[in-house]
DNA sequence: AGAGTTTTATGCAAAATGGTACAAAATAAT
DNA sequence: ATTATTTTGTACCATTTTGCATAAAACTCT
């Protein structure tokens, strides 16, 4: 199939594509239909409200992502691409694995905060959670990026090992699921509002903990 | 306000309420449509799926629970109160600290699951969180029972402590916080479908890591 | 200018939803 | 037997929801 978007070498012009243009942007509804989802879970959400957020009427938006569902799992695709490339970046052995470590957990903090400061939790931990019963898909989802972070922060704490920021008896293993099951909690606890205070502070006494 | 349901010291006849007797019983509908609520959420549940399962139709619903919403907020208190009691059982300090938390953990997969084996995760953190934002009562509900069984595993380790089973040294703080956040990540871990033995492996590593 | 193509705007159908009204049923009291 | 009271059964309402159909708009190509 070829690409008819793709850039070209030189600015000579391209073949165009006929018909009327598209008014929106895939990307940009994306995002907007997953603060919708963020907040109100998937049953909690109507194409109303998606077309709305989006500025696209119904064609449009069956047209770009097909039923609401099939726009679900989109906009969940959507925000693991994302998060990943946050905390690839967070997780980079860059610094010592105390900071390493929390700069992971602040970044969890920032990307569950909304702009105002109110906590969501992560989209996943909430959002695609509560339909892991009811579709199995989600729930394998769910489960891959969760084992996923388990996988980063075995390896940064295997690298800190190595660098000798670690004892070298330190069982790896279980502080590595230590630190992904406390990052859970903070995804739980800023979902129920709790104070932002509360949330670093088990996070550095769980950091301190792990680095020992 | 007098109670016409008490039951008689002796076998008298006591005066009966007038009119048809109810034909359902309150707790266990609460029962029912909590297995509702856990699997769909909220705004997933109807009140056809609700009458459906309590065999209550519309006015007996609204006379027994009020509106939806108010339904769903006495099935999360009946809950709360329900895992409470299995919790304090289970934290009772009257076995050893290891097997006191493996207690404790193993009480909760038994909440998560369903009788036929599937993980349903907490009622709380899933069904009741997802809800968090758009309802701030349910929130607080979620955020406070979340401090409850941080206070029982801190008071728990602490009990150990002033035993001896654990070394004075020990930062029970730090310890209970872990402890309890590896409860929650049990509850997600639970409903996206991860496998018990992980779940028990990760459970008895923690265990491990707070027992010293 | 007209034809072809794609997208947008609008309307709509069928079903679902939460909640209410009212009559019938089932009891107690007289 | 009749009246009073409470609950159940049924119907209904107004609104919402998801998804589809169609005409008009906005572009390219000839």
């Amino acid at each position: 199939m070829v690409q008819n978007n793709s850039k070209p070498i030189a600015q000579a012009p391209r073949q165009k594509a006929r018909g009327r243009p598209k008014a929106y942007d895939r990307t940009t509804a994306l995002k907007s239909m997953r603060d919708l989802f963020w907040e109100q879970g998937y049953a909690g959400t109507s194409l109303d409200d998606m077309s709305a957020v989006t500025a696209m009427n119904r064609p449009s938006l069956y047209n770009a992502f097909g039923d609401k569902a099939s726009a679900f799992k989109a906009v969940l695709e959507d925000y693991v691409d994302d998060v990943r490339q946050m905390y690839m970046a967070a997780f980079a052995p860059d610094v010592p694995v105390r900071d390493g470590l929390t700069r992971v957990y602040e970044t969890a903090i920032h990307i569950y905060n909304r702009e105002d400061g109110v906590g969501r939790g992560c989209f996943m931990i909430s959002a695609a959670l509560i339909d892991s019963v009811r579709d199995r898909d989600i729930a394998a989802k769910v489960l891959e990026a969760l084992h996923e972070i388990d996988r980063a922060f075995r390896w940064r704490l295997k690298v800190a090992q190595q660098a000798g920021e670690l004892s070298p008896d330190a069982d790896i293993d279980t502080l590595g699921m230590v630190a992904s099951t406390t990052h859970n909690a903070v995804a739980v606890r800023m979902r129920a509002g709790e104070d932002l205070a509360v949330v670093r502070r088990f996070v550095a006494q769980t950091v301190g903990l792990i680095c020992g």
